[in-house]
RNA sequence: GCCCCAGUAGUUCAAUGGACAGAACAAAUCCCUUCUAAGGAUUAAAUGGGGGUUCGAUUCCUCCCUGGGGCACCA
């Protein structure tokens, strides 16, 4: 990358080995920037400095094949002395990348050989997954698309809760009501929500139920009775109508991991340290995370059943000894951060040939207007069911089946992953559909429309494109172009897709701004080349970041 | 009570310790006999409050205020 290439010049030049080199936001300040003279000034004059180290890097003839021009700047008023050191790359050099831009281009080993596993998804069996789980399995394909282009191997994983007191509610309607089963799977698992929450109300109302919900319980994690039985039946709806979704949504599982597979391993470990790493208290077995600055978590109840907390003891050995990580990585909602500073904890100490490989990405909560959604309540819009109230709505703009399909759920995932994943997203309905501004129908647009006019031009798309002076609305897009590259690999490092689309945005308007002030086809030999060849690598540019986020690019729209 | 996280235009969000704090939506005014107007151009508007560190703070430290999350047998 023509950044590394800068940063190392600024190394030799400087003989300082921490160098932050920064596109400005403004086209003024060049394509490249760097505080390095301010950084090491001390007492001496930054200004004078920058001077001399400019002088010193404008001799590189290395560097002078990509950089034409290096400048002192920064408001010199006063004695507020800033001294930035400003690159602009050569115009023919930026001309000159436009032929690297291919279907991999964006791509870096800047993570090569490098393993991870990534769990994701996580919706649980016998309910339907609320607008949470719908965030998770967006973000983490994005963010594993993203890590891939950096050169990561990544292994997709599901964990999903298929057992426990939430499936014994639902059994416990079931069995109740003896339902007739509807055909399609849709209405099973639409069946399987309303189960739940008839058990779920009935259980916190009636002391009775309560008792009988934790009798079924325990007979599923018995097995071979009736409760077993229908358990597995109606289990087997859920995972299939998820994978149905999962598909529509782009994802491709690499290993489900399930409640029922690791609890009893995971219960088995936690007894065999007592005593060692965890701690018998009022019946239950405990671990003691007070003692390093956490807090005490139930691992074991004094029932003698596995919490939570116990079942991941060993469903983290299994990831591992099924996929030998360098980085095993967990997302899911920010309200579990301390419950896992406590597991990650509890597992180092278990087995420290772990510690550093552990990493819990507790990304933000989905608000809607209405407040907090839970899938206990009901009433509720679930995550499917948004997928498909955006989708028919932007079937009343674009008849296209194919095409709102692939609109409206990048609409809605667009809107999930543009916005720092960490903080809580507010989701209005409404304006995610407006689709205006800022959004995945835009880009989505921006790239139909540089098909649709290299569809127009026919096949001269490569012709000579050199001695071509840009005017400023291409130099800006040309200019664009070449940082995408590196907001990938920071988009990786930071667990950040919306560096991604920002990105994209910023790359798509300043082509929307280009395209509506000059014409691209018949405006004169050369010219329409150049052009040609900036419409075809912005289009492939913007096809490329959609695909890392997970959203499709259809050619027309 | 204790522990985390966050507080930026009317609203939703940006800003690896740096150059006039960027957008979008909403509001106003323009631009389709021209390659997709789901587009483009122009205009108004913000760092919760007090201290501190620094040449320089939205960013780091500290106190206060406000909001969200978590804290023993749920997942």
């Amino acid at each position: 990358m023509t950044k590394d290439k800068i940063i190392k010049a600024i190394q030799k030049a400087t003989e300082e080995k921490d160098i932050h080199l920064e596109s400005p936001e403004i086209a003024e300040h060049g394509d490249y920037s760097t505080n390095v003279a301010m950084q090491i000034a001390g007492n001496k004059n930054p200004r004078e400095l920058a001077e001399k180290i400019a002088k010193t890097m404008r001799l590189d003839r290395d560097l002078s094949v990509v950089v034409n021009k290096i400048e002192v700047a920064g408001s010199a008023e006063g004695e507020t002395s800033r001294a930035f050191i400003n690159f602009w790359l050569k115009e023919e050099f930026l001309v000159g990348e436009l032929s690297d831009v291919n279907h991999t281009y964006g791509k870096t080993s800047s993570f090569k050989g490098k393993k991870v596993m990534f769990e994701y998804g996580d919706a649980n069996t016998h309910k339907l997954p609320h607008i949470g789980h719908l965030f998770s399995y967006i973000y983490g394909e994005a963010m594993i698309r993203i890590m891939e282009a950096a050169g990561w191997e990544v292994y997709r994983a599901s964990y999903q809760g298929d057992i426990g007191p939430h499936v014994a509610k639902c059994l416990w309607a079931f069995e109740k009501n003896k339902p007739q089963v509807p055909e399609s799977l849709a209405d099973k698992a639409q069946l399987l929500q309303k189960m739940y929450q008839e058990g779920s109300k009935a259980y916190d109302e009636n002391e009775k139920v309560k008792e009988e919900v934790n009798k079924i319980n325990k007979l599923v994690y018995e097995g071979s009775n009736k409760y077993y039985d229908l358990w597995k039946q109606t289990r087997q709806w859920s995972i299939d109508y998820y994978k149905q979704f999962e598909k529509r949504l782009g994802i491709n599982y690499d290993r489900y991991y399930f409640e029922s597979e690791v609890h009893e391993k995971g219960r088995e470990i936690v007894e065999a340290n007592v005593g060692k790493i965890f701690k018998k208290s009022e019946g239950a077995i405990i671990f003691e995370g007070s003692k390093y600055d956490l807090h005490d978590r139930v691992f074991v109840t004094s029932a003698g059943t596995p919490m939570y907390e116990a079942k991941d003891m060993y469903l983290q050995e299994l990831k591992f000894s099924q996929w030998p990580a360098d980085l095993l990585i967990i997302s899911t909602a920010h309200e579990q951060n301390e419950y896992f500073k406590v597991i990650f904890k509890a597992l180092e100490m278990l087995h420290p040939k772990y510690t550093g490989k552990l990493k819990h990405i507790g990304f933000g909560m989905v608000n809607l207007k209405s407040g907090k959604m839970s899938s206990r309540t009901g009433n509720i819009i679930g995550g499917i069911e948004l997928v498909d109230i955006v989708v028919e709505r932007v079937k009343k703009f674009n008849q296209d089946k194919k095409t709102a399909e692939a609109v409206g759920i990048g609409a809605v995932k667009y809107s999930f992953l543009k916005n720092n994943p960490l903080q809580d997203t507010k989701f209005d309905l409404e304006e995610s559909i407006a689709a205006e501004g800022n959004s995945g129908p835009y880009i989505q647009y921006t790239y139909a429309r540089t098909q649709s006019v290299l569809h127009k031009a026919g096949k001269q798309t490569s012709g000579k494109t050199e001695n071509q002076k840009p005017n400023s609305e291409e130099l800006a897009v040309l200019r664009t172009l070449p940082k995408f590259p590196e907001i990938v690999a920071a988009a990786a490092e930071n667990y950040a897709p919306n560096l991604v689309c920002n990105y994209l945005y910023d790359l798509a308007s300043k082509f929307n701004t280009f395209y509506n002030k000059h014409r691209i086809i018949h405006s004169g030999s050369v010219s329409s080349n150049f052009r040609l060849a900036l419409t075809a690598a912005t289009g492939q540019v913007l096809a490329n970041g959609l695909k890392l986020l997970g959203i499709q690019a259809p050619e027309k729209m």
